[in-house]
DNA sequence: CTAGAGTGGGGCAGTCGTGTTCCGTTTTGG
DNA sequence: CCAAAACGGAACACGACTGCCCCACTCTAG
């Protein structure tokens, strides 16, 4: 076992399990749930810190790679948002913690390394609403927010079985897209 | 000061701010941006459970009052949806610990008792889907958190100052009703 | 096969939060 | 004005978690 990535990994993904259903989980338990000696834990991730850090950074790489991959900045917008929607949701409701860790409130570059993630999320609704597929009466940054809360529920509500996880991405862009009306009606 | 309901108000409130930006601050913490001592702390809520116990309660029965203030059940479903909107909304930000507090999830009758209190606002969106104002292709159970999950990200959107929470209601009932399109489109 | 990296367990000191008790002080209400 | 309620401060024991250290064991690569 001999394996410094592989027990690495095996750590973060045991901290996902553990820490996002009891933030305050002990390190111990984290430990025994990879699998491993506690002292190991240590090794790897001297502080407590530093293991919620590793955490949310490599939950934040695996989104940015995600929404790199599905090419946001080609072709129609509601396509591209399609595939971001179709890649992102698949990676899981274990990322709903990105939301819920208190600890990532107090780290400011951890917040804005979330926008950072999103930003070609932005460019493609604001590209948008330039062109005229997207309406122009919302802000961007509402529509970007709205779009990620709309995947975190999706997270959510399919981690407490109300949903499919495989029907989230269609209900997620009928949703957001087209909203939940039947036609077009003043809800000023 | 020896005022029992006011004080416990006080300490519920403080502990709304202080554990929704950290879910981990001690009971010193929560006692001290009261004003009060700890002693009275634990003269209110023994226990640090206790206290988030009766915070959630606290925070369930301000929607479920604000959603049933609403009449969520008379007349056409989306200004029904229109008002409860109007009227949850205005709580705040700071009900948004409702959904990160991670105690909650340990607590199966909280969960039950949150959706205890969006039923009536799941009976509306089933009545709209029956007379043909929502479209019928979409799960309530899914509608009812897509919609409840637009509201938190509006609360959290206008807490880091992204758009301004007066806006929101404005924002969530165009975006859920209609979605972020211009025109219908095929989005499978 | 051997050297070395990786691992695991045990233990230990230090810190922090909790829950409780006791008692003096302040405020309220009759 | 006085008794009762409420409050606050201090101190205490207890438990849990953390970070660290040491040493023996085990795999693996060369």
């Amino acid at each position: 076992m001999g394996r410094p990535d592989h027990t690495r990994r095996t750590l973060l993904d045991a901290a996902v399990v553990v820490l996002s259903k009891e933030s305050a989980a002990s390190l111990s338990v984290v430990a025994e749930t990879a699998g491993v000696g506690r002292t190991t834990l240590h090794r790897y991730f001297p502080t407590r810190e530093l293991l919620i850090r590793a955490l949310v950074e490599d939950a934040l790489d695996r989104v940015a790679e995600a929404i790199a991959s599905a090419h946001p900045g080609e072709g129609p917008v509601i396509d591209a948002l399609q595939r971001v929607t179709d890649t992102v949701v698949p990676l899981g409701p274990s990322l709903s913690f990105l939301h819920a860790e208190p600890e990532i409130y107090n780290a400011r570059d951890l917040i804005r390394r979330w926008y950072e993630a999103l930003e070609p999320v932005s460019d493609a609704i604001e590209r948008g609403q330039a062109d005229g597929s997207l309406r122009d009466d919302l802000p961007v940054k509402w529509v970007v927010d709205a779009y990620a809360g709309a995947i975190l529920a999706a997270w959510d509500t399919a981690d407490e079985g109300r949903i499919w996880l495989q029907d989230a991405p269609r209900l997620v862009m009928t949703t957001i897209v087209h909203g939940i009306a039947t036609l077009p009606r003043d809800a000023s």
